[in-house]
DNA sequence: GAAAAAAGTTAGCCGATCCTAATCGAGCTC
DNA sequence: GAGCTCGATTAGGATCGGCTAACTTTTTTC
């Protein structure tokens, strides 16, 4: 019972899909680039829902030619399913810049906002949006906003501040993180995007992080989300990787 | 079988409605003001779903406290009702001015944008918003934004252009149009919000109506969504109603 | 004031999306 | 490689908001 024939469904603008269908397309599309792939599970966690949910709406994407799935593995946008879940990025990150720099939202409360407004805005207004602002290329936690033509930089230079070997220096570029208290924790400790740090030392628990003259220690659930562009080693260690001090990161939008 | 026993869910923030429950009270508040009320078929065509849809609707929305109805008979806006539908009102004139002012759209354009989006943002956008336009109390149509705490301006001096007396003289304030060919219509013919006119004479398909130095026949149908404010009468003809030019105004939004 | 027309309602149905409970399969453990 | 565990799927059901077709009530017409 080979589920899924190939590309069943006409040309799908993300306007004809429903809210939930883009929700999923665009977590797949961020689990996919991170993390283990997009589990049955970790989209349940992502969206909200059972994993026999999941299931069920995998199914329907697959039969419109959105996703490539075989049952008990993870899934896989098509280049369609692609391109409306970037279309939905890029809704997302242009919103939380546009809330931010010109509602005046903090930047612990664009996420929400933006979450909702990304399913409903035309393409006029991601355009007159791009405008006012000059086509801003992050949003507040640093995230890269597709282009116009769907580009997304890649940020492979950034590295995941957990992960980085003792001595290193850096600049804090992003903040994979939406929750609200989380992010004024960031804030709090002064790790915000653009905020140059030396890693101090490795604890078991973290890193101990040199940030504006003080020192102290970054929890590795927090250092795990905070990326960093490395300054060409300075200092004595090579900058090998280690591994296992916090797990890939992901974000969800 | 008596339907609809009196308010039997608690209390209802719009943020628990769904987007089509809150466009049928929308509707319902839109119609009772003007028109002859919120009857089943006048809502079915407005909202664009079949007449037997807005009984089940309608139900639905008694049972909950929102509406007061007797079956054949026209419903009405409970007090819960109300407030939803005029806060949704606020939301959408309030984003059709934010779209119009910041955003740059063209009057024809923002009242499909904002019949999406007044479902979707939340009171801090409606704020922010507010702050950003300096309480805005109209919108490019002209038409009244409730205030804050929902108090909405009666325009109960403005007239019905269709109606006005030959010789009336007056200055345009209302649009009450929504669909964009007429919109445009109405700008080509500079009968803006804003402009001074005079009622030149009364035809059988319209008003002959003098603008700005040209002088034209403005059909009834357009006749009966321009409202006017209407100057004390400095002409001859007294200020007596017609009836039968044009039925009594509604617009939807 | 009856009959016709129009408006409103009911009944039965459908698709979308979610749920719970039960079953199935993949992959690690020993 | 036989189990066991955990993740995934299936089965069955609920809710929501739409639809059509048939029926009922109100309103208009003459
Ligand atoms: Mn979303
Ligand atoms: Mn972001
Ligand atoms: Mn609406
Ligand atoms: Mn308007």
């Amino acid at each position: 019972m080979n589920a899924a024939a190939e590309g069943a469904g006409p040309y799908k603008g993300s306007a004809s899909l429903s809210p939930s269908q883009q929700d999923y397309l665009k977590q797949i599309f961020l689990l996919n680039d991170t993390s283990r792939g997009a589990t049955t599970q970790l989209l349940a966690e992502r969206i909200g829902v059972r994993p026999a949910s999941v299931t069920g709406m995998l199914k329907r994407l697959a039969e419109e030619g959105l996703v490539e799935r075989a049952p008990y593995r993870a899934v896989h946008l098509t280049e369609t399913g692609r391109r409306i879940a970037v279309e939905l990025v890029r809704h997302h990150r242009l919103l939380e810049a546009f809330l931010s720099r010109t509602l005046g939202y903090r930047w612990d409360e664009v996420h929400e906002e933006a979450e909702a407004l990304e399913h409903v805005i035309s393409e006029r207004f991601e355009q007159k949006v791009a405008e006012l602002l000059a086509d801003p290329d992050r949003d507040p936690h640093g995230d890269p906003i597709p282009t116009r033509e769907l580009a997304l930089e890649e940020d492979q230079h950034l590295r995941t501040l957990a992960l980085l070997p003792k001595g290193s220096r850096g600049t804090i570029r992003r903040v994979t993180l939406q929750d609200q208290d989380a992010l004024n924790l960031v804030e709090r400790l002064d790790l915000l995007p653009g905020r140059a740090i030396e890693v101090a030392g490795i604890h078991p628990d973290g890193i101990s992080l040199l940030v504006g003259g003080s020192r102290f220690l970054v929890p590795s659930l927090l250092a795990a989300h905070l990326l960093v562009d490395v300054a060409p080693h300075p200092s004595s260690t090579p900058p090998k990787k280690r591994e296992g001090a916090g797990r890939p990161v992901t974000h969800e939008q």
